[in-house]
DNA sequence: GTCTATAAGCCGATAGAC
DNA sequence: GTCTATCGGCTTATAGAC
């Protein structure tokens, strides 16, 4: 029944992720999220309450597929394929969600300070489990003795850097927008880089 | 004999770099720009002329290191010596200017707004450059036939991130600050990923 | 060259008619 | 629930005294 809302909301909710995205929060104006969403102005704070919320809503969109991503960590699991999971899985975000994405890393990049202290908990308790599973695989000799901490901070990096640098990543490419072959070939740079690296010195 | 304006233009710069880096460049206020570098307001208006030329000096005091970083990289040079080099100086650049680098990093991801076209070119030619250089080994069979696009992209990002994500390294590793044995780990780790995912398969 | 005091304009937010 | 019309605060930028 309330269809209207759940459009109206939708439509301002993805017109916002698109403008946050692209300017960042304090440079987005609430008048052109209205303008892209295609509602008036007043519409936007009658279904949001206020600017800050509806950022804080597009932040709390990708903060489940980030944690969600982290699934395959386990110290049982055989290291290859859940390092492989893992980072198909951040590339897909990349990929589907890169508008999300980008406001998260600009987020994180200025220290945070619209992300609660629960969902900093949430994130900060995620890497410390999947960094202390890569710690198991090295103590029982599974893979090489790298550095987990650098091994995570590479593997974010290099597979969020499709979302948070796209400008420069089509610029160098040439090509205006990536294709599923162009993400499979980065998926699979990514994780050769990170398998081989991994694997035990003869 | 004008030591007190290049002073004053110094400390404006470095608090005017902070400034940004920590907030972005529409959410910093001169103000507070003034008030960190110690100088009254209209100060910062008369040496700089306006916030967005400021902003641009500040970017520009980056792109010369950045571009410098690639001086290393020529057909005729050992892969791994020059990919290792080039990972080395990028973190270096990563410790040693961490607020002109996020303040760059910013500027990418929302599109580069306020790079001049030369400035575009310039960067864009260097990585290009870089590219064909790597498919050059390949073609010799110098290294394996991984791809040089998204091998840059990985070598980039993994060395930014400890500028641009300072905030959740630190709050992931529980140190305030790296020191340069973490900066050398780090770099260590980077240079076993790239170099032993170029090595040829056997 | 330096700084106080102020102007000018933009944008988030809302009152109130429909 | 929707939208027009407007307010109020905040920030860039400068005029003008020193």
């Amino acid at each position: 029944m309330s269809s209207i809302r759940e459009r109206n909301k939708e439509l301002i909710l993805r017109a916002a992720s698109e403008e946050f995205a692209d300017k960042g929060f304090a440079a987005t104006k609430t008048s052109d999220i209205a303008a892209k969403a295609g509602v008036p102005k007043p519409n936007v704070y009658y279904y949001f309450k206020s600017k800050e919320n509806l950022y804080r809503e597009v932040l709390e969109s990708i903060i489940e597929p980030i944690l969600q991503a982290s699934t395959p960590f386990n110290r049982d699991g055989v290291p290859a394929e859940v390092l492989s999971g893992y980072i198909r899985s951040k590339i897909r975000i990349s990929q589907e969600l890169p508008f999300a994405s980008k406001v998260f890393a600009s987020e994180i990049m200025h220290g945070a300070p619209h992300l609660t202290p629960e969902q900093v908990e949430q994130l900060n308790g995620q890497a410390k489990h999947n960094i202390d599973c890569i710690q198991g695989w090295i103590d029982n000799g599974l893979i090489a003795p790298i550095d987990p901490h650098h091994l995570m901070f590479s593997i974010w990096a290099a597979t969020q850097t499709y979302a948070d640098f796209d400008w420069q990543i089509s610029t160098v490419t040439g090509k205006p927008k990536l294709d599923d072959a162009d993400y499979e070939a980065a998926a699979q740079t990514i994780i050769r880089l990170v398998l081989k690296g991994c694997e035990p010195d003869r």
